[in-house]
DNA sequence: ACACTCTTCTACGTCCTGTAGAACTTTCTG
DNA sequence: CAGAAAGTTCTACAGGACGTAGAAGAGTGT
């Protein structure tokens, strides 16, 4: 359900790196690189948020911002994928029978050994 | 990048089921409640192909089969979104903080010890 | 050989996303 | 406060992905 397409997750990248509101014109110089017009930018802020990825308060110029992190996000996304299966066991030693050894390491820590 | 379509979730499905190379007109069969027509099978399976999720036999009633178990591609589209975002270690953290204790438990044993 | 089944080719409508002009609203500035 | 500047919303369109399938071609069975 959660795809996002190319601007639309450049967008929610400068979203999470920022450590608070963003107006739609920054992101616009942000996205300098690829040229596109602030009205561009304002699109995808309102299908992001018809998406519930975004959200803006009511200040003049208005700011933009993510409704959840970039890891909350991520980690989201990795519990939408395990569930979509229905082995969920089988998926989760596939994958932890393929993260590298520092995640491992990490993962045994954070699972109170 | 691997986001699949309604009807193409729906036939990867049926292959993940089967335990063995399928042919297009089980499919259609299979999908009956869609009364798709067995063409329309056949250019999904295509896709499939062209993105690398089903391959087929050279049997003359074509067995298709998909590349890869259930498990393992969700195992990969796991890996694929933790290796999206910057801090995998934040993810991982977020993760693991929200699977039940069934899962936790797997884990651990997963990590050996 | 002929009918039947399967496969490939080609095409089209729809929806999503990128893209932005036009029009409207709010803020700034003289 | 009027006019300009900046920001926001509305509306539109092009391209690509996906669902859908007819037409045409290839293989199989009798």
């Amino acid at each position: 359900m959660a795809s996002l397409g190319e601007l639309e997750r450049a967008v929610m990248e400068r979203l999470w790196a920022a450590d608070g509101p963003v107006a739609a014109t920054r992101l616009r110089d942000e996205l300098a690189d690829r040229g596109v017009a602030l009205t561009t930018v304002h699109t995808v802020l309102t299908r992001l948020e018809q998406k519930g990825f975004v959200q803006h308060d009511d200040a003049r110029p208005r700011g933009f911002s993510a409704r959840a992190s970039r890891e909350d996000h991520a980690a989201e996304l990795m519990h939408e994928v395990l569930g979509q299966a229905a082995d969920r066991q089988a998926v989760l030693a596939r994958f932890v029978g393929s993260v590298n050894d520092e995640e491992a390491r990490l993962l045994r820590e954070l699972l109170g050994r």
